[in-house]
RNA sequence: GCGGGCGUAGCCGAAUUGGCACAGGCGCCAGACUUAGGAUCUGGUGGGUUCGCCCAAUGUGGGUUCGAGUCCCACCGCCCGCACCA
C-alpha cells in the first residue's frame, strides 16, 4: 500500500514546531552553524524553481544539526519594494496589507515543504521594528560622511519614476522593468562605497569558499587600474584640464586630446571658435542619445574644438576634440589620445587624419594598427629604450617632481545611489532646514514612520511629498519650520545588513547585541542566486565593513561560504510568471507529497547548474520513497533470523560505503549524486530481501537504519515516520549523523583489470592489499591473456595495485 | 573584442588522482498482477554474437602517455560575465 503522506506530513511539521526542534540560542559551548538563504521578496507565488533553493537550505539545516552543530537557520522577508507598490497603484490596496498577506501565503508554503526555521527570529523589512534600524544605520553613515547628498547626472527609469543605482542598470535598461533609462541631473543621496573600494577588492582574496566567477564579477565591477593623472594646459589662455591614463609611458605619443561632450571646460573652448556651431550640434546629439546608443561600440566620432593642448612632456601642441567615446563619469572625463598604442584613439585618428606616433617599438613584421604589447620605448626623449614598467615609473616621477601630475589608482566603482522616489520603502531620516541645511533626525525620534497616502503613483517625486503632516516638521537644531526628506531608501540598504538582525531580532534598544552577533557571525553558508553577484553581495560586504569599523561587528566579511544555485528551466527559459512557464507545486503535493518533491529537487541535476524541468521526475522519486516505505513495513521481501550470508556482508559493506559517499557528497554540495547513492543502496537492500536465502535481521536493521538517517534531511517526513514506526526512536532529526566503519569501506577483495596494450582482456578477483609483484604474477598467469602474450614480446608491465595491470607487448 | 565555463546514451546526468566510460533517474520495449492501467512489480534498453565474448563510442582534428571524458594545441558549437573604463 502506498504511504499516506497526507497524514504524515502535517503530523511531523507540527512536531518539529511544537517541540522547538530547530529553535536555537547562542551557546558558546557548542560549535555554531549560521545557515542563511538570501531573504526572499514575498511575491506569494512559489514555483518549482523556488522550492529548489528552500530544499537545499533545509537539507543543510537538518544535516548540520545531525552533525552536532548549533544551527541557526532563520527566515525573513525583503518586504519593501516595487511589486507591492505597483499592485497598490493598480488595486488601491495598501501595500502593507498586500505584503502581509503574501508573507502568510509564503510562510505556509515553506511549512508545507517541511522547511524548518527558527521562526522566533522572523523579520520583515517593511515593519517599523526593522526599518527603524535602517534609519539608525543611515544616520551613522551620515555622521561619518559616508552618506551624502549631491547633484549628479543619475539614471532615471521613466517607467518606475525613480532613480536607479549604476548596478541596477543592465545594458542601459532598468533591471526591474527593462525600460531604457534616461540621464537626469538630480540631487540624490549616495553612500560612499568608493571609500571602501580598495578593501572590498583586496578582501575578495579572503573569500576562498565563494565561487570564482562571483569574485571575478566583483573584481571587474570595482575595476581597479593603476596609472597617472596630470594637468594639460590649453594653448594661448589660462585654461587647463586633468587627464587620467594607464599608459603614462606613452605620453610622447599623444597627438590629440579628447574631452567628453559634457565636460565643464567644453563651453569655454568652443565659444567663439570656428567650429562652434558644429560642436554644439554634436553635444546636443550626444545628450539626446540614450545610454545604450552612446555605449554601442561603433565609429568614433567627434568635433575639433578649435583649441590646442600642450603636451607637458615635450611642450608640443596637439588639437583638442570633443568625442562621445570619452565618458564624463570615468576618470577625469578627458584623455590624452595616443593612437599608436590605443585602438580607440587609432580609429579616431584615422577618421580625422590625425598624426600617429609610435612610442613602443613593435616586433619586426608587425603590421598596421596600434601596438598594445611590450617593447622598447621609442620617440620619447628620456624614456627611450626603457621597458613599459620602467618608463611608467620614470615618467610618473618626472611629473611629480615638476608638480604636473602624480601616480594614481583609479576605480570603476562609483558611489552607491540609495535614494528612490517611491512610496514603499524606508523613509530617509533627514530634515531639510532653510537655516541648518540637512539635519539628522534625532535617534530618539526614530523610527520615522512612513505615512499612509492617498495616491501611491509616483509622479517624479516620492508620494510621501504629498502628505503635509509628514513633510512639515520643526528643525531639531533651530526649532524653525523645516521639511522632511521625502525620498525612500533603495531596498538593497535593508538587505545589506538584515542577516545581522537575525542574531538578535527582537532587540528594541539597539540594532543588535554585538555579543550575539559575535557568536553567530560570520554566516557559515549563504545561499542565493547569481543575479546578486555584484548588487546585494557587494553592498552587504560594504556595510559589514562599516559596522566593523564602528566596532559593532567582529568580522570583516559577512559570508564565509557562498553557494549560488542554478535555475530551473522549462521550455528554454527560466521558470517565471512573466514567461508563463511556471510549474506550480500544488498538483505534485497532492499526488506525491512534499518528500517526493524535495527529493526530485535534489536529484534534478548538479546544484550549481541550471536544470531542465521534467514532468515525470517527481513520480520517479515518489516510487523510490514508496519502496523505502514498503521495505520498512516488511512488504518488500524476507528478513531472516540467521547469521549474515556472504551476500549480506557485502550489503553491510555497501551501506557503509554509501555513508561515506553521501557524507562527502553533501559536504561538497553534490546532492544529486548523494540521492543516487541512496537509491543504489535501496536497490541493494531489495536485492538481498528478494534473494533465495533472504536478508539476515542484523544486517537489515543496520543497513535500513543507515538509509533512514541519511535520507532524513532530504525526505524528512516519511523517514521520521518510519523511524518512529520501526521503533528506532522518537525524533530522527535529533539523531547523530552516521559514521562509516573504515574497515568495511575498504573492500577485502577488488576486481583487478588486466589489460594488454590498454585493452581490457581479463578481470580477476584479488585481495585489495595485493603486492605489486603478486599482482603482476597473477595477471601474467591469466589463461585469458595467454594467447595475447604468445603473439608478441612483453615490453613493459604497468602495475597499479590493486585495480589494474597493463601489459605492453609488441 | 577581453575574461571564464561547457560539449558523455533517446533525455537529465555519473565518472575526487590520467587507470573497467555511462552510476542513478526519466523515457521506451517486453513480461507479471489486473475488469482496466496513465497504478505497482520484474527484466531489458549502442552494434554484432557461435551467448564464450567481440567491436565501436565522451563535439571535430591532432599531440603527450603503457593508458586520455580527464592533460596540451587547433577548430566547431553553446552558455555566462565584462565591454569606448582611457
Amino acid at each position: 500500500m502506498a504511504y499516506d503522506f497526507a497524514t504524515i506530513e502535517p503530523k511531523w511539521q507540527a512536531r518539529w514546531a511544537d517541540e522547538r526542534v530547530f529553535n536555537v540560542t547562542a551557546d558558546p559551548d557548542r560549535p555554531k552553524f549560521f545557515n542563511v538563504q538570501m531573504y526572499p521578496y514575498p511575491s506569494g507565488e512559489m514555483h518549482m524553481g523556488h522550492l529548489r533553493n528552500y530544499t537545499y537550505v533545509d537539507l543543510i539545516t537538518r544535516y548540520k544539526t545531525m552533525r552536532g552543530f548549533n544551527v541557526l537557520s532563520p527566515m525573513g522577508w525583503d518586504s519593501f519594494g516595487l511589486p507591492a507598490e505597483n499592485a497598490a497603484i493598480a488595486s488601491g490596496i495598501h501595500p502593507r496589507i498586500f505584503t502581509e498577506e503574501k508573507i502568510q501565503t509564503m510562510k505556509a508554503q515553506l511549512k508545507r515543504l517541511g522547511g524548518v526555521y527558527d521562526w522566533d527570529r522572523e523579520i520583515a523589512s517593511h515593519t517599523p521594528e526593522f526599518y527603524r534600524w535602517d534609519q539608525w544605520l543611515f544616520l551613522k553613515l551620515f555622521e561619518q560622511g559616508l552618506a551624502y547628498k549631491k547633484l549628479a547626472p543619475v539614471n532615471w527609469c521613466p517607467q518606475d519614476q525613480t532613480v536607479l543605482a549604476n548596478e541596477q542598470v543592465v545594458d542601459g535598461a532598468c533591471e526591474r522593468c527593462g525600460t531604457i533609462v534616461a540621464k537626469r541631473d538630480l540631487e540624490q543621496w549616495f553612500f560612499r562605497i568608493t571609500d571602501y573600494g580598495e578593501r572590498l577588492l583586496n578582501d575578495l582574496a579572503l573569500l576562498d569558499r565563494w565561487p570564482d566567477r562571483v569574485r571575478v564579477m566583483q573584481e571587474n565591477w570595482i575595476g581597479r587600474s593603476e596609472g597617472a593623472q596630470f594637468t594639460i594646459k590649453v594653448a594661448d589662455n589660462d585654461l587647463s584640464f586633468e587627464v587620467f591614463t594607464t599608459r603614462p609611458d606613452t605620453v610622447f605619443g599623444m597627438t590629440f586630446a579628447v574631452l567628453a561632450p559634457e565636460h565643464p571646460l567644453v563651453e569655454a573652448l568652443i565659444t567663439g571658435s570656428e567650429t562652434e556651431t558644429e560642436a554644439r550640434e554634436y553635444i546636443a546629439a550626444a545628450r539626446r542619445a540614450s545610454e545604450v546608443e552612446r555605449l554601442a561600440e561603433g565609429a568614433k566620432t567627434g568635433v575639433f574644438t578649435g583649441a590646442f593642448a600642450i603636451n607637458p612632456a615635450n611642450n608640443g601642441q596637439v588639437p583638442i576634440y570633443i568625442a562621445d567615446y570619452v565618458l564624463l563619469s570615468y576618470g577625469t572625463g578627458a584623455i590624452m589620445a595616443v593612437p599608436g598604442q590605443d585602438q580607440r584613439d587609432w580609429d579616431f585618428a584615422k577618421r580625422y587624419g590625425i598624426e600617429i606616433i609610435r612610442t613602443v617599438e613593435p616586433p619586426s613584421g608587425f603590421e598596421g594598427e596600434p601596438y598594445l604589447g611590450e617593447g622598447p620605448v621609442i620617440n620619447s626623449d628620456f624614456l627611450d629604450g626603457l621597458d613599459q614598467a620602467s618608463a611608467k615609473k620614470r615618467i610618473i616621477a618626472w611629473l611629480e617632481e615638476r608638480g604636473l601630475g602624480f601616480g594614481k589608482v583609479q576605480y570603476r566603482l562609483r558611489d552607491w545611489l540609495i535614494s528612490r522616489q517611491r512610496y514603499w520603502g524606508c523613509p530617509i531620516p533627514i530634515i531639510k532646514c532653510p537655516t541648518d541645511g540637512l539635519v539628522a533626525v534625532p535617534e530618539a525620534d526614530l523610527p520615522v514612520v512612513h505615512p499612509d497616502v492617498e495616491n501611491y503613483a509616483p509622479e517624479g517625486e516620492s508620494p510621501l511629498a504629498s502628505v503635509p503632516e509628514f513633510v512639515n516638521v520643526i528643525c531639531p537644531v533651530c526649532g524653525g519650520p523645516a521639511e522632511r526628506e521625502t525620498d525612500t531608501m533603495d531596498t538593497f540598504v535593508d538587505s545589506s545588513w538584515y542577516y545581522l538582525r537575525y542574531c538578535d531580532s527582537d532587540n528594541s534598544e539597539e540594532i543588535f547585541d554585538p555579543a550575539k552577533v559575535a557568536y553567530w557571525m560570520p554566516i557559515d553558508q549563504y545561499v542565493g542566486g547569481i543575479e546578486h553577484a555584484v548588487l546585494h553581495l557587494l553592498y552587504a560586504r560594504f556595510i559589514t565593513k562599516v559596522l566593523h569599523d564602528m566596532g559593532l561587528v567582529e568580522v570583516e566579511e559577512p559570508f564565509a561560504a557562498l553557494f549560488t544555485q542554478g535555475m530551473i528551466v522549462k521550455d528554454g527559459a527560466k521558470m517565471s510568471k512573466s514567461k508563463g512557464n511556471v510549474v506550480a507545486p500544488d498538483d505534485y503535493y497532492s499526488r506525491y507529497g512534499a518528500d517526493a518533491i524535495r527529493l526530485f529537487e535534489l536529484f534534478i541535476g548538479p546544484p550549481t547548474d541550471d536544470a531542465i524541468w521534467n514532468d515525470n521526475g517527481v513520480e520517479g522519486t515518489y516510487r523510490f520513497l514508496d519502496r523505502v516505505w514498503r521495505i520498512g513495513h516488511g512488504e518488500a521481501g524476507i528478513v531472516v533470523d540467521s547469521p549474515p550470508s556472504e551476500g549480506d556482508q557485502a550489503l553491510r559493506a555497501a551501506a557503509h560505503r554509501t555513508v561515506k559517499k553521501v557524507t562527502e557528497d553533501i559536504d561538497r554540495f553534490r546532492f544529486n549524486t548523494a540521492v543516487a547513492a541512496l537509491m543504489g543502496l535501496t536497490n541493494s537492500i531489495l536485492d538481498r530481501l528478494r534473494s533465495d536465502e533472504g536478508l539476515s535481521r542484523s544486517v537489515y536493521d543496520e543497513a535500513y537504519g543507515l538509509l533512514l538517517k541519511m535520507l532524513g534531511p532530504m525526505a524528512p517526513h516519511v523517514t521520521h515516520e518510519l523511524w518512529e514506526q520501526t521503533g528506532r526512536g522518537p525524533m530522527l532529526a535529533l539523531e547523530p549523523w552516521p559514521v562509516w566503519d573504515p574497515s568495511l569501506v575498504e573492500l577485502e577483495e577488488v576486481t583487478m583489470v588486466v589489460q594488454v596494450n590498454g585493452k581490457v582482456r581479463d578481470r580477476i578477483q584479488v585481495p585489495s592489499r595485493i603486492s605489486e609483484a603478486e599482482a603482476e604474477s597473477v595477471a601474467l598467469n591469466s589463461a585469458k591473456l595467454a594467447p595475447y602474450l604468445a603473439a608478441g614480446t612483453i615490453r613493459k608491465v604497468v602495475v597499479r595495485t590493486p585495480n589494474l595491470v597493463n601489459v605492453v607487448i609488441s
